[in-house]
DNA sequence: AGCACGCCGACT
DNA sequence: GTCGGCGTGCTC
């Protein structure tokens, strides 16, 4: 009987689409196998398998699935599930979660590939553009698109391809795009031939007369193999290559004489770290022992734990005596990391204590990497912990027993742009919950929502308030400098207290930090004499300068521009840099302590791995005296000599436009002073801020975290926000900006009217347009205690409405539950 | 999301 | 008259 199955395609599409299974693979196909479908006129995609069936749709013609990739699934079937789940809640297609799950190596896609016809006899002249990629070809005469329009330029290249197609000039063809390569490795060994000892003997004495290089290669080989002594070891051809410095000549002349053969072996690319290189465990102090065993305990009857602890207190050291624990009872962990917070730092003291049995899933890991990981994480003999960043949730675990989500308070754990725009901390505990695992949340400043959860007793909720090695928390002490500016006391960002205190710092040969959240050189360019600051054309947002190019660059689509000569509005040439990024900050820090090493980190110094674990290693060696950064110094780094923290504006973060401004701000400044201290020596935190009276300033500096959460709790109540409200954001986007409006108006009546008050806007966000489609929010605030699935449901017909009226066919719609 | 089809303005 | 711009609809 005929086949079917039910695929799941990576594009923001409801459905599920059915293909009919040609006979030799009907059998083969299980649920979880990826399947290579073509989709429309001449695209293939990975599309995974959610349904075997013998149900024919009647509706339409069926295409044939045209090859099954995989003999076993590469999902494990509870992973079905939680991408559904995670599809349902956040609104968005089964397809846009497989997009965030698999690593890209699992989802190959095709590509159009252009080929040149040698044959070709021009009938007719070809036009100038035709004529260009022709050209391009017959010097290479297989190209895919994407190269050809990248080479000549040419924006719509496919009409080009089209006409040259009519014209027989070239062919073209769909090809996948093998993404993922098993490594390989050549290796030796001895032929059939010359494999018994007799044999060898002859082919020694032949050498010895005839070819005394190749001689010592084979005796090295022998030696390495161990062929001779019973006990066979894999050679490589690199190995034994490097061992006798012979020339591949030598190594050739012992293929050709018949007495090596090579082969090709598939090896992984993990590193695997013997486990005898694996030390004990650190014991833990009697504080850490207490908050063990109260997590513990808590573990008994909740499912969520907050440990909160302050910086530096070792609540790793407690995460690292749980791993241990669960695996000891044959289970799995997931350790989650923010993204900059995954330093070599906490990866290699985890390799210390667990060695092999710990794997590593990072975005700045080659993506063959994640792919082997994925799936070492599908077979029994998965790995028992898996450190890594948000999209690590994804990953097959077999055996789940522990996550930890540590500095669970970070945003960076909410995804931003593409769909899905999960948490990965919340959807860590919905996968935690399905698998009957516990969740661990640990930070030294909880988010509000998780304070909420722990002190109305949904969480478990265990302090840790003493620091390592009794280090003393910094002091904090904050400086006007808005009275400072008024007087003229400033030199640049930095305030007389803050150049006194790095300048005693360096005579003792401290460290210091200095924390300006905000990168570039100056953020904007602002013409002195009108006011204009240039904007980019498709976003709508001001350009930010980036001193090192000498170009201004959009920070959402990425477009550069160059910086005018005069202002296009007044045509005045008193362009001039406004505001203090970490460059200029850098600059200038240069400029007062030219003896000074100075390093700087943000996102335009970190776009490496290397490049970020370098700037953090030379800081912990003291090659570097002076480090600025942006909040990425303030994650999960531990420097043992910072004397001085100078936060060099509290204002900016202050005064962000976001409900959440003020949490952000304490934990952000809490995080960057908790560097600062060693052990027998405070730390000195110089808070710079134009504000000095603000009561989180106040809060800050008394490290009254409880105070900053009750404030913001009454404030959150009032004006309905989380944790007592949920919020949902509609985008809406087309390119026509009146009937946008209109679309936008009539959508927010629409859910005023199943709402009511709940909906706020039509709204032009910060950034009203991107790359030509404007864009409208409106808000929608649903207490948290109401149905959920009941406000899904609304929401979505609400849009089945907007997009069933003719003139409205043309939106956009798409949403951010519980944003950031 | 792509990609084809189909409709209108500025060029040969 | 055609080339090439972008709005619209469909994809098993």
């Amino acid at each position: 009987m005929e086949k079917f199955v039910d695929v799941i395609l990576p594009l923001p599409l409801h459905k599920y689409f059915t293909y009919s299974l040609p006979e030799e693979i009907a059998e083969d196909v299980q649920i979880g196998c990826r399947v290579v479908v073509p989709f429309g006129r001449k695209k293939y995609y990975t599309g995974i398998v959610r349904n075997v069936h013998y149900l024919k749709p009647q509706e339409y013609e069926v295409k044939e699935v045209t090859a099954l990739l995989d003999a076993h699934p590469i999902l494990l079937p509870e992973q079905f599930k939680f991408w559904e789940w995670v599809a349902d809640y956040y609104l968005c297609t089964p397809g846009d979660v497989y997009k965030a799950a698999l690593p890209s190596g699992l989802k190959l896609e095709s590509e159009t590939i252009v080929e040149y016809n040698p044959d070709f006899e021009a009938t007719e002249p070809l036009s100038e553009r035709e004529q260009q990629v022709y050209d391009l070809l017959s010097a290479d005469p297989e190209q895919c698109v994407t190269k050809l329009e990248k080479d000549t330029g040419f924006k719509n290249i496919l009409h080009v391809v089209k006409s040259l197609l009519d014209k027989e000039a070239i062919f073209v063809k769909e090809e996948l795009k093998r993404r993922y390569k098993p490594k390989m490795e050549t290796r030796v060994r001895l032929t059939a031939a010359a494999s018994n000892e007799h044999r060898l003997h002859f082919f020694f004495e032949e050498l010895q007369r005839r070819a005394p290089k190749q001689l010592d290669v084979l005796m090295k080989y022998i030696e390495l193999s161990g062929c001779l002594s019973g006990k066979q070891k894999e050679v490589t051809k690199k190995e034994l290559l490097l061992r006798t410095t012979a020339t591949p000549a030598v190594f050739n002349g012992l293929l050709s004489r018949g007495v090596f053969e090579v082969y090709q072996q598939e090896i992984g690319r993990l590193n695997t770290v013997s486990s005898d290189s694996v030390s004990a465990l650190n014991p833990l102090n009697q504080h850490q022992q207490r908050a063990y065993d109260e997590v513990v305990e808590s573990f008994q009857t909740k499912n969520v734990c907050l440990l909160h602890g302050v910086t530096s207190s070792g609540k790793t050291e407690i995460y690292i005596h749980l791993i241990e624990e669960t695996i000891r009872q044959g289970k799995q962990v997931l350790y989650l990391l923010p993204e900059i917070a995954l330093t070599t730092q906490i990866t290699e003291r985890l390799r210390r204590v667990f060695g092999s049995r710990l794997g590593i899933y990072h975005s700045k890991f080659p993506d063959a990497e994640r792919v082997e990981i994925w799936q070492k994480q599908l077979s029994e003999a998965g790995y028992d912990i898996i450190l890594g960043v948000r999209s690590s949730i994804f990953l097959p675990f077999r055996n789940l027993g522990l996550v930890i989500v540590d500095e669970e308070h970070e945003n960076t754990y909410k995804q931003q742009d593409p769909a899905p725009r999960y948490h990965a901390r919340n959807v860590a505990i919905v996968l935690a919950g399905m698998q009957g695992a516990k969740t661990l949340l640990g930070t030294a400043t909880p988010s509000i929502e998780t304070w909420q959860n722990a002190s109305s007793g949904k969480y478990g909720w265990v302090e840790l308030t003493e620091r390592y090695k009794e280090i003393q928390l910094p002091e904090i002490i904050p400086v006007d400098i808005k009275e400072l500016q008024r007087k003229k006391r400033m030199s640049g960002p930095f305030s007389p207290l803050l150049l006194q205190y790095i300048r005693e710092a360096l005579e003792q040969k401290e460290q210091v930090i200095l924390f300006q959240n905000r990168r570039g050189f100056a953020p904007m360019v602002e013409c002195h004499t009108c006011g204009w600051v240039p904007k980019c054309k498709n976003c709508d947002v001001s350009l930010t300068y980036h001193k090192g190019f000498n170009q201004l660059t959009c920070h959402y689509c990425g477009y550069t521009y160059q910086v005018p000569r005069a202002c296009p509005a007044c045509e005045g040439v008193d362009l001039r840099h406004r505001g203090f990024g970490t460059e200029k900050i850098e600059d200038d820090i240069k400029a007062l302590f030219p003896e000074a090493s100075v390093a700087r980190m943000d996102l335009d110094t970190t776009r490496t791995r290397s490049a970020y674990e370098r700037i953090i290693a030379d800081f912990e060696q003291g090659k570097t005296e002076i480090l600025i950064g942006t909040q990425m110094i303030s994650k999960g780094l531990d420097f043992d000599h910072v004397r001085v923290v100078g936060i060099l504006n509290a204002d900016t973060m202050m005064n962000y436009p976001d409900f959440r401004a003020y949490e952000r701000a304490f934990q952000l400044m809490a995080q960057v002073a908790g560097r600062a201290g060693r052990k027998n020596k405070r730390g000195r935190v110089v808070l710079q801020t134009k504000s000095i009276d603000h009561p989180l300033i106040s809060q800050v500096i008394a490290h009254d975290y409880e105070g900053m959460v009750g404030g913001q709790l009454a404030e959150r109540q009032m004006f309905h926000y989380p944790p007592y409200y949920r919020l949902v954001y509609v985008f809406l986007k087309n390119r026509n900006e009146s009937l946008l409006d209109l679309m936008a108006q009539t959508m927010t009546g629409k859910l005023r009217a199943v709402f009511g008050n709940r909906v706020l806007g039509p709204d032009k966000p910060p950034v009203a347009r991107v790359q030509t489609l404007f864009i409208r929010k409106i808000v929608v605030k649903i207490e948290m205690n109401a149905p959920m699935a009941k406000a899904r449901e609304l929401l979505l017909r609400v849009q089945n409405e907007m997009l069933a009226e003719d003139r409205f066919k043309s939106l956009i719609v798409y949403y951010d539950v519980d944003p950031m």
